[in-house]
DNA sequence: CTAAGTGCAAATCATTTGCAACCAG
DNA sequence: CTGGTTGCAAATGATTTGCACTTAG
């Protein structure tokens, strides 16, 4: 099924979605704009698999599964506060202020309901 | 330079790493050879931002702490442990089986003690 | 012989960049 | 005028794919 959910834009979606409401801007300069949020530190890039860069408001946050079939992509709430950022930083001796946490795997409709696995063993 | 952790290897590495271990093979072939692998849940298929794809070892799963400054990269164990998987596969219906986090901060030498910061910016 | 694997070159795809025209201050 | 933006086209970089050719079974 669709996720309704918005998982941030790519820059193709950006750039369309800005002319259909009408606005003239080229890619290239959605790019740059992009871009430059980004430095800005007001929008985040994600990336997921192979699949286009995508940008999300940098406040939006909250982290994602992923289904390694249909690449369904869900939302879930913010799983760092789960993790012991103190103990790492810690460790690493690095100073940590965000982070991206895909968890991959398989979604409801691609589990079950279909009798016809083709790629499940060798 | 530094290299004390792998963190896989993308491609160029693999082929150039085989040719000078004296196996001659195309970089189509690698390519090939470890898509296949992918498919096969052999190796594991790691993206970090706008860099090259890497590919490790199915086994030898470690999370990672990345530099925003530098790119450096370090691995830590494991830090699903510590998320609530079930609750998580509870909530969206998936199944999950495996992750990819990183936690982006800032490097201890990059934090700037030093006078000496290899990519100064304005 | 047949199917699978390989090299090479060319095609894709997503992003970046160079540069001249353009607009606001 | 002057500096910062834009559009367009062309350049990159990383992957992918088509196809003819070997090679193992």
């Amino acid at each position: 099924m669709d996720t309704p959910a918005r998982h941030g834009w790519t820059l193709e979606e950006l750039s369309s979605g800005l002319a259909k409401a009408g606005v003239k801007a080229d890619f290239s300069t959605v790019f740059r704009a992009v871009e430059r949020l980004v430095a800005g530190r007001q929008l985040r890039k994600l990336r997921f698999d192979d699949s286009p860069a995508r940008y999300e408001p940098h406040g939006a946050h909250h982290d994602h599964v992923r289904c390694t079939r249909c690449a369904a992509l869900v939302a879930v709430p913010c799983l760092a506060r789960q993790i012991d950022v103190a103990a790492i930083e810690r460790n690493t001796g690095y100073t940590i202020d965000t982070h991206d946490i895909v968890l991959d795997g398989t979604c409801p409709s691609c589990r079950a309901p279909s009798p016809r696995s083709k790629d499940a063993h060798p």
